[in-house]
DNA sequence: TTGTAAGCGTTATCAC
DNA sequence: GTGATAACGCTTACAA
């Protein structure tokens, strides 16, 4: 296990670089030649390092991966579709999680970089990003962005079409009778918060409905965040009649803060939000989502990134944006007659 | 960004050596110098290669990890918990998704070996993983076995005491009244499959209930093999009153079939599994589990591997197991008086 | 405190 | 068809 080409070469008696031919392929050995090397390299279980080879090739054939967290149902998929995609041409996925920690996201780029990757997979914490990003952007490091873009960083990205989505989800609460629908979303510097909103605002101005700017609350975007707000949101002297929640975790926290005040979905709250959540619907069809198809995003995110490390494209910025697909189900009930306080 | 130690060095007028000693945290370099140096770093965006020193020291601070499928709702949490613990030491994970493929497995782990991980966590496929994992433990490579272990395989491993959390769980439904369980599992080649089969049987020869070997349906371990299985339940003369399914994959499909087949659970049939389905509970408390502590499980995965690797830990393997926590829902209700047919 | 030389395991290049 | 040599970027051992 620990041989080296040397080793496999006296063991065979040949050179080392007849060795190395042999392991890759290359053509020009005789047969007896090679049969020889073989043996000689099964018997001493031989393993060619690709760290040395990929010191004089500087190809390592590993792609870098940086997820906010692999264990969210959105980016378990996501995580598993680039990497089936990575593997198709043989490369490795260095796997890290941000935690949606811009710091934690900065060392991570930098480790990746000392590692030698040969491309970097991101859906980044946020606009901010940018700053650790821009550098490698402008020494021509592959990068591709996936879930969330960043204006002004001329790099490939996937996506959602993340306003249309919304203004499809917006609507179908509007059709359902909500005039008043809190809206429980990320920091503004996050492109998906800011796409869903201008969706909402799309949807609202189409039907005429006006725009209330208090019903936009800002959170962090896990479960406790969609908890704390819909606190909020149920507090308020006017109570919405839907809650939007821009992503899964905010709609389960919203769910638990609803169940918690005694109120029922869709009877006396509509909830609706981005992001189906797996195998859910399997055991309860309830909740209306945008659901997004995370591995084809994903695998469409290590093409382009495989493609840029190939060289077979070069040039612009590609853009890639997949439509949201809209699952009714029965959390976006009828608006209710509105009911004051509780 | 290419910018080499010795590029580093000619700008700072110094020799390759102290460009090292400073970037390692070398002591004996003067402040001064220091300064010089690293002010060349800043200049050239110099990023020192792990791929290099690698090399040199066989330390690559790389861990490999393969798992059947990280979005698999225990797989995602368990890559999480094992890439927190590796982080705290400074080491990156490579992650590949097995898809329960042993051949792939096995591609896989001759993969990493080539990229000279320093150490694999595995959730292997089946006992015959070790087909190819033993030539490494017979080799000295650090190796831990995550939820599934192998008998005769010398190596540290952390799982659920599978057995127990069975008979827990089997228990239960016995408490309620049920008698004929069906239980539908994987390969007897799986030590999960196996524990938890053990654990149901002595929960039965507890109960001085017969076990009847004809209620053991083996399938694959996905939705589809639930599915399936619960159908050839159903086809039944005498249905059993409830169904335990090894897993939350095969429970899912055997909600499937239960639906279509008209009937309701718990009212017609129960219905219980290993491994908690995240978040489903906040939307629909129903399904009566038995809850791994994936996380913990992983990161104990992993910090067995760290001890390994920095030598802090040597001799015989290791077993370290976990509790299952059984959860009671609404899934696994009262047996009913028996019915036959439909 | 700093520098020189050698080598980690491969492979590209050029001979033979 | 096969081999000698140098080099990839870094660090260990030794020297100054």
């Amino acid at each position: 296990m620990a041989a080296t080409v040397r080793d496999v070469a006296r063991r065979a008696g040949v050179s080392a670089m007849t060795v190395s031919r042999v392991v890759n392929n290359h053509p020009g050995v005789s047969a007896e030649t090679r049969a020889k090397i073989e043996a000689a390299i099964a018997e001493l279980d031989y393993a060619p390092s690709k760290i040395a080879s990929g010191l004089i090739s500087s190809r390592t054939q590993l792609i870098g991966m940086i997820v906010p967290d692999v264990s969210n149902p959105f980016f378990g998929p996501v995580v598993h579709g680039a990497e089936v995609e990575a593997r198709r041409a043989g490369y490795r996925l260095l796997l890290c999680n941000s935690e949606s920690d811009l710091r934690l996201e900065r060392d991570y780029v930098e480790d990746l970089v000392q590692h030698r990757v040969e491309g970097l997979i991101i859906a980044p914490v946020s606009d901010r990003s940018a700053e650790h990003l821009r550098r490698l952007v402008t020494n021509g490091f592959p990068i591709v962005l996936l879930d969330r873009y960043i204006d002004g960083l001329p790099v490939d990205s996937v996506r959602l079409d993340n306003a249309a989505a919304a203004d499809l989800l917006a609507r179908h609460l509007i059709e359902k009778g909500h005039r008043r629908i809190a809206f429980v979303t990320d920091a503004s510097n996050v492109s998906t918060a800011r796409d869903r909103l201008a969706g909402l605002r799309k949807a609202l101005s189409g039907a005429k409905v006006a725009f209330d700017d208090e019903l936009v609350f800002r959170t962090t975007t896990d479960q406790l965040g969609g908890y704390r707000a819909t606190q909020q949101i149920l507090a308020l002297s006017e109570r919405p009649t839907a809650i939007f929640a821009v992503n899964n975790m905010i709609a389960l926290g919203a769910m638990q803060a609803l169940r918690q005040a005694g109120l029922s979905v869709p009877d006396d709250i509509a909830l609706v939000c981005f992001d189906d959540i797996p195998h859910l619907a399997v055991i309860s069809p309830f909740l209306t989502v945008i659901d997004q198809p995370a591995e084809q995003m994903a695998e469409a995110a290590a093409h382009l990134l495989l493609e840029r490390i190939s060289g077979s494209a070069s040039g612009a910025a590609r853009e890639v944006s997949f439509p949201g697909a809209l699952i009714v189900r029965t959390s976006s009930g009828e608006a209710v007659p509105r009911r004051r306080r509780r």
